[in-house]
DNA sequence: ACCTGAACACCGTTCAAGT
DNA sequence: ACCTGAACACCGTTCAAGT
């Protein structure tokens, strides 16, 4: 493999043009080596061996190439079979699989969590999602409401988990904050002095690693067993 | 009240210095009136009417004062007490009193989805929540689990609710988005043609309009509801 | 203590020009 | 069609200097 052949290293073959899938493709393994606020059109493009400006071609602005490669991360989930299988294997099996999809790209929760999906590479997943809650037993209104209380839980729900410091504050202060909590009032906060060696570091607002180096699992197994109890629950009511 | 008076329009008075709360509070303002990512120091330094470096004197970063003003919103939650009321109502309310919170500001709802909190600020709220689920018969792991699931649905499933289209993308394609919903294969989308008009700008990845303008109070309710029926049939089951 | 003012090393993006 | 290259209007941040 000489220098010659290849397309890393910022050098580039005259020849080949990009690609639109290309661009992206480069966008996601940048921002999962260097993080999100690392990913610049000229870094970009100086590891593409480009100009800048060639980007701009394929994926358009900024804001569409990021919003490009989040649908990517989306695409590669692949849904498992749903004959012969319970709805609410198959809903477990699903959440799970959102969830490990995400935590292979940490770098990208906050693009996920907080921006409005734009492709339509999500449609089958959502037919699918909405399939097997229809076969579970919902229907018409509830069925939305069910179908959104479920998706906005499993994503909602790991990108609180995948969420960490920005680069900049995290200097001491995790060992300040572990101080601080261990010396907090027993009187004003017994309940937090009775639980804190379980607490801490492992709960939302108490902890200051994040979910990414520091997987919750039990409490999202938690979670999504207090979501299917209430399904049943509430299929049961009705 | 003359020109010479005020501190806006970009003009201050030479004396009254600036304080790190009156930074926070205007960055907050700036954020919801122009989005975050509006927010510049320099911006926030002329709206102030000084120099942008006079900011870093009082609130650092821009890391560091986005982090404080997430940190503020969270402050002006005020929980209501739980004596005389039952564990479940009182988490009802108090996940009600969050998403009114960052319904607030939806501007910030990316930040405080994405961002682990830096601040002490949470932990009353922490410590009611663990007293109160205490209360309901959870302790040891299952209490710390318990509690990760309901703040991460809550927290989670808003900051979903509000995530929108950064403002370069959101040209026409919602139209386009919609209009291609409505061609739609019935054959190999079935579940969504039979429940189109309940999904469409209604449910997550089908829709296009975030909730800050088309609020989910519905899908919140159920939602909210079958985590409730969850730990119901959780403490019933143990 | 609190702020000015200049300076540095970056950004995203447009646009004309090349091939 | 695909990319170069220059240019524009911004950024965040450091640092010395003022008061």
């Amino acid at each position: 493999m000489g220098e010659s052949s290849g397309r890393r290293g910022g050098r580039r073959a005259a020849r080949n043009p990009l690609s639109r899938a290309e661009v992206i493709d480069a966008a996601l393994r940048y921002v999962d080596l260097h993080g999100l606020d690392a990913l610049t059109m000229r870094a970009l493009a100086t590891e593409m061996g480009v100009y800048p400006t060639a980007l701009y071609w394929h994926t358009g602005t900024k804001a569409q190439l990021v919003a490009a490669v989040s649908a990517r991360v989306l695409e590669d989930i692949v849904l498992p079979a749903d004959h012969g299988m319970a709805w609410d294997e198959w809903l477990t099996e699903v959440a799970r699989l959102c969830r490990q999809a995400m935590h292979r790209h940490p770098n990208l929760a906050p693009i996920l969590g907080s921006q409005l999906v734009v492709s339509t590479t999500a449609v089958p997943f959502a037919e699918r999602v909405v399939g097997v809650l229809e076969r579970a037993g919902f229907s018409g209104r509830d069925l939305v409401e069910v179908y959104n209380a479920v998706v906005g839980f499993v994503l909602g729900w790991v990108t609180l988990e995948l969420s960490s410091v920005p680069a900049d504050v995290e200097e001491g202060w995790q060992k300040e904050y572990a101080a601080q909590l261990r010396t907090v009032n027993p009187n004003t906060f017994p309940a937090l002095t009775r639980n804190l060696s379980l607490l801490e570091n492992n709960a939302f607002l108490v902890r200051w690693d994040s979910g990414r180096d520091r997987p919750m699992d039990g409490s999202f197994e938690t979670a999504l067993e207090l979501l299917l109890l209430g399904l049943h629950a509430k299929l049961t009511a009705q």
